[in-house]
DNA sequence: ATGCCGAGACATTCTCGA
């Protein structure tokens, strides 16, 4: 079974490379982030064309997220769209849904933009209610939460720590937020489980701006957690650059899990 | 090889991203 999780920045400007990606991998499972997209112009014919099936939470201009299973599996069940007690609820940062025995949750954390002002405030509440709910979650059965969390969650997820003194998703308050997460339910990173020493090969997000991708000037911000029971089956991780590369690529890209079960 | 910012909108400059 495989996972894959990815901020696309806009499914629209990225469907080309989306489409690719299906095919390439035929996940089981994609979450996406930063859609993008009104609710109306959501890609879903090119998606059913693809033999994908989104349930999807989409805020128009900013944020968005969604599920992708291959149509063959069967509708999702049970899809919950947002997050109780977030700060912003308009921002379309969260949705769940079953499929098989799994619940899925695909998130985009909030940024933060800088260090002590309300939107950093507000990541921290964010980060707060996702541990609330991944603790109900955890507590009835098998469960994957993925997506951007954006938060760097150790040094070694940073490519120059002293270049982020001072900023947002490195601070001790957003990393032990981000570790609460993992707490409440439980949950194992899954790259990290694999690849506990990986530097620059486990990051995933590079700026756009001045050549930070060929200067490997990347973060790991882009996670998939799961509950034990799931850990116990994890077989690789990796990430996939090509798509962070080529024609019109995103600034992330995605992680690719895979079970063997 | 990876190649020096991209996307969306009350657009033609602005906001936001991390």
């Amino acid at each position: 079974m495989r996972l894959v999780t990815w901020n696309v920045n806009s499914i629209r400007a990225r469907l080309g490379r989306l489409l690719e990606l299906l095919a390439e991998h035929r996940p089981d499972v994609v979450f996406l982030q930063e859609t993008k997209v009104d609710d109306a112009q959501f890609p879903r014919l090119d998606l059913e064309a693809a033999g994908y099936r989104a349930a999807d939470l989409s805020g128009g201009r900013w944020c968005g997220v969604a599920l992708l299973t291959p149509t063959a599996a069967g509708d999702p069940t049970d899809v919950c769209a947002g997050l109780a007690g977030e700060p912003n609820p308009e921002q379309a940062r969260w949705v769940e849904a079953t499929i098989g025995s799994v619940r899925y949750v695909s998130v985009y954390v909030p940024n933060g933009q800088a260090v002590g002002t309300e939107p950093f405030a507000d990541k921290l509440v964010f980060l707060a209610a996702a541990a609330r709910r991944i603790a109900e979650l955890a507590a009835s059965g098998p469960l994957v939460v993925a997506g951007d969390f954006n938060v760097a969650p150790a040094d070694l997820d940073v490519w120059n720590p002293e270049a982020f003194v001072g900023s947002t998703h490195v601070t001790e308050e957003e990393r032990a937020a981000r570790a609460g997460l993992l707490a409440a339910g439980g949950l194992v990173d899954a790259y990290r489980e694999l690849h506990p020493d990986e530097g620059p090969e486990a990051h995933t997000w590079w700026d756009y701006r001045a050549g930070a991708y060929h200067k490997r000037q990347g973060l790991r911000i882009d996670h998939v957690l799961g509950t034990p029971d799931l850990a116990g089956h994890l077989s690789a991780a990796h990430v996939d650059r090509m798509f962070r590369k080529g024609a019109a690529p995103s600034d992330h890209a995605p992680v690719v899990v895979d079970l063997d079960a």
